[in-house]
DNA sequence: GAGTGGTCTAGACCACTGC
DNA sequence: CAGTGGTCTAGACCACTCG
């Protein structure tokens, strides 16, 4: 009997694969509708049945959201609900509180030999490093140092992140068309140096969380390189596992 | 037109709550395999494709675990493979290694206030306190001091947790039917006292992560809370965000 | 070859949304 | 009411495992 293919996947998965290339090539855009299952079914010459699995997987990833009655939206970090999404501070006492975004600088360089191969660019391509705090109810909290492919991120200043209003992920995705949709975070626990301390109100050597992030958008490309320092005396880092 | 009960819930869903109910009463243990997806849908009267949803959501949640050809199996602390679900500290360099548990006390309470609350028991309540270190390639990395509700820990001495082979959790479940499905970590840095950094073979005052965590078993219950406090010099704690 | 999970289809009906 | 996603069914066939 013939050998399948290798690289065989079932058909659903296809289907799940041209959507994707709807959503990476921007034929769809955050926030908007995709065409109704039935729709799809019809374009991709297979059953709604199909469709349907396949657009499960990608609501399961947080590709899309699905709404009943109204269709299936690209997800957004516009949407309010995607906040918390890729941040897992939580106050240690009160509610969720929603973070106020200070930037402090934004710079243009050249990579080096670890930001090159992290960001899967040329060294010496170049960068944008970004600079800011994150305050809860006026306190600063996380110190971000964020490095960005400069290709993509041609238009970034001070100026634009000062004035945007949202999420950092969320002005990326709308001025710049770069979507995020999985992050791997390092995180270790590190003494506070001088500069960063005064930034954080705490004392010189306190122990801080170092968390650093690599943010990837579709296709497994990395887009962002970051590291934060996170104050932890009021505030923790909430994991849940499954 | 009347309104539908507030506690409605599909079909596929109430047959996996009587699956689940098949595990929680211990009908089929870990790694046993459940009935085949026809024989459960024999039993509970409905399609087969029923049944597939309900296990389909049930996979998703590693509470059990599919094999084509063969069928589904009860998930289990026992395999390897779930090893790493719960712990994710991985060495900066060098892939993956499996640490090796060392018990260092273990011993009887009774529970505080916060112990109380946490663990859903009475105040005052038998409890069960185990200190242990994790070590990787022979260096201690983690100091764990784990909180257990002693009335299901019964027999839970160091003599039984040096014997025994395996992880932890593999020992809850084989030895006292309690298999943890979910867990919530809070995290922070923290300096190290002198105590723990000794055991840690680390300065004092040194930064560590503290990693709170609650475990849960079936019905949401919490079975354990315990504080690990992690050197991060040589490794770190990885999360992967979706 | 028998038994299992995995894929795919076609069709019926339900629940929700918005006009 | 039309259009959408959500549920449920029945049946066919495929892929894998094991005796």
């Amino acid at each position: 009997m013939a050998q399948v293919s290798p690289t065989f996947s079932p058909l659903y998965r296809q289907i799940k694969d041209l959507i994707m290339q709807g959503l990476a090539s921007g034929e769809w855009r955050p926030g908007e509708a995709i065409p109704s299952e039935a729709e799809l079914a019809v374009r991709f010459n297979v059953s709604q049945g199909t469709v349907r699995k396949a657009i499960d997987e990608m609501a399961a990833e947080n590709l899309v959201v699905r709404k009943q009655g109204k269709g299936t939206y690209v997800a957004s970090h516009n949407d309010p609900r995607a906040f918390f999404r890729f941040l897992r501070v939580v106050p240690n006492e009160g509610g969720v509180s929603v973070p106020q975004s200070v930037p402090l600088e934004c710079w243009r360089a050249k990579a080096g030999q670890e930001a090159a191969r992290i960001l899967d660019i040329a060294p010496g391509a170049p960068i944008t490093i970004v600079r800011r705090v994150l305050k809860f109810n006026g306190k600063p909290v996380v110190l971000d140092e964020i490095y960005l492919p400069g290709e993509i991120f041609q238009g970034l200043s001070l100026e634009v992140l000062q004035e945007y209003q949202g999420s950092i992920y969320s002005l990326f995705e709308t001025r710049f068309g770069v979507r995020m949709i999985r992050a791997e975070e390092r995180i270790r626990a590190v003494a506070a140096d001088r500069a960063t301390a005064e930034q954080l109100a705490v004392a010189e050597g306190s122990p801080l969380l170092s968390v650093e992030r690599v943010t990837y958008t579709y296709g497994d490309k990395p887009a962002e390189w970051r590291r934060g320092l996170y104050a932890t005396a009021e505030h923790y880092y909430l994991n849940e596992l499954n």
